[in-house]
DNA sequence: AAACAGCAGGTTGTATACCGTTTGCGGCGT
DNA sequence: ACGCCGCAAACGGTATACAACCTGCTGTTT
């Protein structure tokens, strides 16, 4: 986004429509796992726990359910969207058609003299933030990685599209994060330079292999423990 | 009123959530050109013109926004978003990335045993409404045929990212449905014959080929007349 | 004892009311 | 005559209140 600014902890707490806060403020919480897989949001509830009235998560909500990180039932509610292997089979061959894609036209606007200078940036805080040791950190700073990748693009309804596509992303690296923190760095150094070459078939193909790494990597870790994202110890998981 | 079952005007579809049909009902009088490109939607005036209150539209606007239709200004409130040549060829490679990749992994479905009846039974219909000459049937069948297409990978998710795009994409389509109805058609069928084969090479390069045909039809109205969509003389364009 | 019915609690969906901010216009001053 | 300042109206943002619905429990009846 125009705010590459924002910490990992604390999102932009700054004049963003408080709709959009208490989203990104949820969001955080479903990633966390402060709100389990399977966990029901009562409107209520939440409107005090984040001390807010119901109508601004009246416009948060639905947002959420956009971007997959709740499903809205007609008259039960949000519950907060439960992963399956699947699901993330399914995120792994929609990042295929656009990231791959993405790859390709950034490629091209570097050949025409755009500048891969952003991605560089963020590679370089994503070494940090891997050395912090803070999952959501090293989430944030990958999904930022491959944002940047198609905001190279300069086509905005990409980077807009891709929007549905980063916030489940940055879930699936949170719950996945321990092992591929290393190698997801070493392959975005290879996508980039990839990039930077200018070679578009060069970049589509890094990007596919690395993709698929990817998605061999996370299959591993959903397929050995499903028991994920659970700090509290799973309250009676109310159906 | 608790007791909206008049509905005066369209005998919509029963039981969606005021919100949405309130959504659907706005994306329509955008697409038609009720609300003009550049127009400002104020909420009041909506809201009695539909007959609701102002929260159901709180919850639609939003995702009018998402979907491209409007552009929310932080105090300003909703405008219709004006297209323009670069909207559109941002358009048309975002479903170079992921129709082409959609059509591949529909090829493959089929060779594992899905059938195409349902591309069918819409191309169908689509025949019928050309004949119609209605342009939002004609725009919305055409949409639907590439949403089967999709549809027709088994990707719930891919399903679900699309829908963002064909919002814009039946939009355009109207917006250009002149030309285009019978090449359109002819285009779908030989999609359609390209993905029953089973051959993900050839559906692919039908796909690239069919979209990049209808970025040509698409570039050459929107080039000529940039006049478009404004059924009232095209009121003082409030910046 | 089991099953059905009625009641109570809670939750979502919808509507209305209030407040801060912005904006456009008009008057006044230079 | 032009520009600046101030006021008023409108718009969006937020909060509160009401109504309908579903759910779970309990009590009574067969």
């Amino acid at each position: 986004m125009a705010t590459p600014t924002t910490s990992a902890s604390e999102p932009q707490e700054r004049g963003a429509s408080l709709s959009h806060r208490i989203y990104d403020q949820i969001r955080e919480g479903i990633i966390r796992g402060h709100y389990p897989q399977g966990s029901r949001l009562a409107e209520q509830r939440l409107a005090q726990e984040l001390d807010v009235s119901r109508v601004p998560l009246r416009e948060a909500v639905p947002l959420l359910a956009v971007d997959g990180f709740v499903r809205t039932l007609p008259r039960r509610g949000a519950v907060v969207t439960t992963w399956t292997i699947d699901m993330a089979h399914e995120l792994f061959d929609l990042r295929l058609c656009m990231e791959v894609g993405a790859a390709r036209f950034a490629a091209r606007q570097v050949g025409l003299g755009t500048s891969v200078a952003p991605l560089r940036v963020i590679l370089d805080r994503s070494r940090d933030g891997v050395s912090t040791g803070d999952a959501y950190r090293i989430a944030t700073d990958s999904t930022e990685f491959h944002e940047a990748v198609v905001a190279l693009t300069g086509n905005s309804l990409m980077r807009s599209a891709m929007r549905s596509v980063t916030g489940r992303m940055m879930w699936l690296f949170y719950l996945t994060s321990d092992l591929n923190a290393d190698d997801a760095l070493d392959g975005h150094a290879e996508l980039l330079r990839a990039i930077e070459s200018g070679n578009e078939r060069v970049a589509e193909s890094v990007a596919y292999a690395h993709i698929e790494r990817d998605r061999d990597e996370s299959m591993r870790v959903l397929a050995a423990g499903p028991g994920l994202s659970l700090p509290h110890p799973a309250p009676p998981t109310i159906t």
